[in-house]
DNA sequence: CCCTGATTCGC
DNA sequence: GCGAATCAGG
């Protein structure tokens, strides 16, 4: 395949329109997305940001104007303490109602869980969410614990009835995407106290 | 591991 | 000019 103009230019749109070079590559077809790099970096349009960045009229203005979603991971370990699947094993409650609301998290085995930071104020949407991955779980177990193996416990650790998500992790990250977010709460809900 | 773009360098 | 290989980061 060669870069004709059609080509080129079904590149330049889809670059600037944001989508990845992987994307774009696919979409061509017939070449990879190093292709899609290079030619990109060739045509000269690597820079993507549309606005030409001013930055004439203000003088010591808009460091930065982004990312208004407050997602300051703690970077540290913040003891994520998730509770273990309160809402996993409920078939009837799963499969009947679709009460999103009060469900509390039972306690299992007089197991004393560790003091949960912020095991709370979690929109019903990622509750949710987990409970679907909990589904999908790969229920591996502990000796299955990899690198890359959500490490979301699941279960009464207990009994038998527990295993790990295991599901893929994705940036270096201990959990899968959907237990990362219950896990990493950035105490937002957390009224800031008084100083 | 998945992904992203950036760069290099033989072709 | 091209793009695979590699690099660097999330």
């Amino acid at each position: 395949m060669s870069w004709t103009d059609e080509r080129v230019e079904l590149l330049k749109k889809m670059w600037t329109e944001g989508q990845s070079a992987s994307q774009i590559a696919k979409e061509l077809g017939g070449v990879t997305r190093n292709a899609v790099i290079g030619k990109v970096h060739r045509l000269g349009l690597s820079n993507r940001t549309g606005g030409p960045a001013p930055a004439a009229t203000g003088p010591a203005k808009a460091p930065e104007a982004e990312a208004p979603s407050p997602a300051p991971e703690p970077a540290d370990e913040p003891a994520p303490a998730p509770e273990p699947a309160a809402a996993a094993t409920d078939p009837a409650d799963a499969a009947a109602a679709p009460t999103p609301a009060t469900r509390k998290p039972i306690i299992p085995a007089g197991q004393p869980l560790p003091p949960q930071p912020s095991a709370n104020e979690i929109s019903p949407e990622t509750l949710a969410n987990v409970r679907e991955v909990e589904k999908k779980a790969k229920r591996i177990g502990l000796m299955e614990l990899t690198e890359r193996t959500c490490k979301w416990p699941i279960g009464d650790p207990a009994t038998d009835d527990f295993w790990f998500c295991g599901l893929s992790v994705q940036a270096g990250k201990p959990y899968c995407e959907a237990h990362v977010s219950v896990a990493f709460q950035p105490m937002s809900a957390r009224r800031d106290r008084k100083r």
